[in-house]
DNA sequence: ACCGTCCTGTGCATGGGCGCACAGAAGACC
DNA sequence: GGTCTTCTGTGCGCCCATGCACAGGACGGT
């Protein structure tokens, strides 16, 4: 059951029982419905119509066309309708993807944006890989850093992230607290252990210590933060994590060249839809109230 | 929604994930599935895919279309195998048509032929206007005489009924039985009104006893054969009517110049499916038995 | 009985959709 | 890294479906 048009010239027909009544509702000639029914009747081996004169009657067959055809056409609008509005409408499903570091900066941004729009339904994906937004793995995907981006997604700024370097209270215990970073000799540092690690803080680590300073190195950030809070050494933290934490000394506070910047990714296609907007206007709008943020 | 085969193309690239694959299902071109996409998302005004090197993926409007248009697909398939298959199947509707004067006959031959074929209703339409078969009101129609016939109707020979000149016991107390046809002078006769009926019987009726003696006349044949039944008269009846009906006296036994012609009539295009040519064998078979027919 | 209207049906010319070919890009595999 | 494969995307030329015009037939009204 090939060539669907056919069908629906046809279920024209069965339902208003002319040719040229459906030829007006179809926008076409009256000569291209007969020629569909023709084509549709050979290729069916039945006849679907009695012709006559005055009219086209359906025949048992036509009958059992138009039913189905209607229901066809039915389904057919209410899906033109949905995909037409939800364009417009906040609704749906909602992607959001980031780094698994600020899982606890983000969350209560999708919950409360969950509360506003209760059509919406919520997917917050962290994993090693980037996703893709041109393969439509993600709506939104919030990004450390500045990497290259595709040519079709659109970057926006977010904030920035600032970070210090701490230390554990059990490290201080055993090797002391360095005054300044003149003060660096002898102590113990944590690192990422990816030498092209994109993070401004790490990359000035590198450039300031003795690589055999670096006691413990890591490759996710949650081992790093691990390692830290344990007292393997001192090492980077997000200020909003280590701020205000039992057992968290700070050894520098947070500079500016150490921030993170953290910027909002979208599909050029997916950032026109009212849902992605309402969404980064709700996000850019918690941001402006995260605390170490700029 | 217009327009349904981009919807069958768009339903085949969100469900195979590539424009190449649907092409190749479709057969057509991959760049008429291009363009039929392109069309549907401008005229839905929404993306259905996202694009990318190696595939399309559909986005959440595209899974709506998928799920739609899936259910759209398996209903064409069975709509598509009812219809193939309902011509070589005996099933379905049938709806047969003839004179009210034979429908004693045919409702035994079409009651066997209801429970030979358990899947067929029979529908028997008898009604003063004759049914057009080019309108599809039927699919067989069997009729009296030989009047003129659509050129896309088929006629067949069904067979011949015996009608000789009958009346009632209360008549023939009153007015006595004639011996021959020469011998009817003074008695009443009932015929039909309209000079211009076609049975054979009643021009011979007409052309053999003076008008005058025509003492009851009526349109409707059922009204005729009441009218020889209560004595209002000598009448022809149908000899299978006649014979042996208690009160009911012979006065010229059935002559092969008054046997009516029954006709098979069908429509050319129905005539070829197998119920319709599956109830004319049956037909055939049944009136080789009926009585005084031949 | 005639005419008007509306319907189907068909030959012919045109235009739009289709196939073709090629370019470009991105994985896959060695 | 290099090559092969596969897929998307686009300009061009052609062909088929479409629109057009007209003929023919049926029904209704005057």
């Amino acid at each position: 059951m090939e060539n669907w048009d056919e069908i629906r010239t046809a279920f024209q027909v069965a339902r208003l029982g002319t040719v040229s009544g459906a030829a007006e509702v179809l926008g076409v000639h009256h000569a291209t419905v007969i020629r569909h029914i023709d084509a549709l009747e050979r290729r069916l081996g039945a006849k679907l119509f009695q012709r006559h004169a005055r009219g086209y009657t359906a025949t048992e067959a036509g009958r059992d066309l138009l039913s189905v055809a209607q229901t066809t056409e039915e389904q057919f609008a209410h899906l033109s309708s949905r995909i037409k509005g939800q364009g417009e409408t906040v609704s749906g499903e909602l992607v959001v993807t980031s780094i698994a570091g600020i899982a606890d900066l983000l969350t209560p941004v999708m919950v409360s944006f969950q509360e506003k729009w209760p059509d919406v339904r919520v997917r917050f994906l962290t994993d090693m890989r980037v996703f893709r937004l041109d393969y439509g793995e993600a709506h939104v995907a919030i990004r450390a850093g500045s990497g290259p981006e595709e040519p079709d997604n659109v970057v926006q700024p977010l904030t920035r992230i600032s970070s210090g370097l701490y230390a554990a209270q059990p490290y201080v215990d055993r090797f002391g607290l360095p005054a300044s970073e003149a003060d660096f000799a002898g102590h113990r540092f944590v690192c990422a252990d990816n030498e092209m690690t994109r993070a401004p803080f790490h990359r000035w680590l590198r450039a300031t210590v003795h690589p055999d300073q670096i006691a413990y190195a890591a490759t996710e950030p949650a081992a790093l933060e691990s390692a830290v809070l344990q007292g393997a050494g001192i090492g980077f933290l997000s200020a909003f994590r280590a701020v205000g934490r039992v057992g968290v000394v700070e050894v520098l506070p947070p500079r500016e060249e150490w921030a993170s910047p953290l910027r909002i990714v979208t599909h050029v296609d997916l950032h026109r839809t009212r849902k992605v907007q309402a969404f980064l206007a709700h996000l850019k709008d918690a941001a402006k109230d995260w605390p170490h943020c700029s």
